[in-house]
DNA sequence: AGCGCATATAAGCAATTAATTATATATTAA
DNA sequence: TTAATATATAATTAATTGCTTATATGCGCT
């Protein structure tokens, strides 16, 4: 019951609901997801480990950056995931969100290198 | 986006978590709740407010009682719900509440008629 | 070893939320 | 109109949460 309502309680707060919605798609890493979403590192990196200790999410360091991955094998997160894409376009946020990933990794990556190279 | 967080921070606290629950199956009063989730009427009428306030319930006086009614205009919170109930077995008290309702409607209702009477 | 960058954590403060107790309002019934 | 019951709200205090700034750690490079 906690457990159910840990869930929720992670998806009440503005920027981990971001962050789940993008990890949701792909792995990030810290970085990344502070330049999307344009909230400070610290915060960034707080949220994530408040993530991690609720096992919501895996980390793994490549070299300097550290990604997380968003696990998949809690399904109510799964279904609430699910059910914020199906209405994605209520939330224009979330949409800036994957507009500002797509070019990050389109222009900051790739010329300035100061992106963390993916294999696309 | 303030909505959809909202959402989330709702169903983030045990007890609103608990009435939305059963309110996503049929009406109840203030009285009823308290009894069925063993929670203090101040607490339950406090939630129920704070759901009214968020448009996610609506009520109507009859007689004595005041009922609860889910409203059912939410996408995000119908999903929620049903994502829930259908991971029901994992959550003891839900279904404790369940059966605790099952058993009011039949014994103290009907006997004690310390109930509204429902015509089921 | 020393520097730079990426990430994590800590400290202090502000703000929000919650719980309990008491009280107020509204309806019914006598 | 008074009493009883259902519901709502208020006041106080306690606890949680969040933000910012500063600092610590960890890895890679030279």
């Amino acid at each position: 019951m906690e457990a159910l309502v840990n869930i929720f309680r992670v998806l009440s707060d503005e920027t981990r609901l971001r962050i789940v919605v993008l990890l949701a798609q792909q792995e990030f890493c810290v970085c990344e997801l502070s330049d999307i979403l344009e909230v400070s590192q610290p915060k960034i990196s707080k949220s994530l480990s408040k993530l991690r200790d609720m096992n919501l999410v895996v980390s793994k360091r490549k070299e300097k950056f550290v990604f997380y991955q968003l696990k998949s094998d809690n399904p109510i997160l799964n279904d609430a995931v699910k059910s914020i894409l199906n209405h994605l376009d209520e939330y224009p946020q979330l949409i800036i969100d994957e507009h500002r990933n797509a070019v990050n990794n389109r222009v900051l990556l790739k010329l300035c290198n100061q992106y963390p190279v993916r294999q696309s």
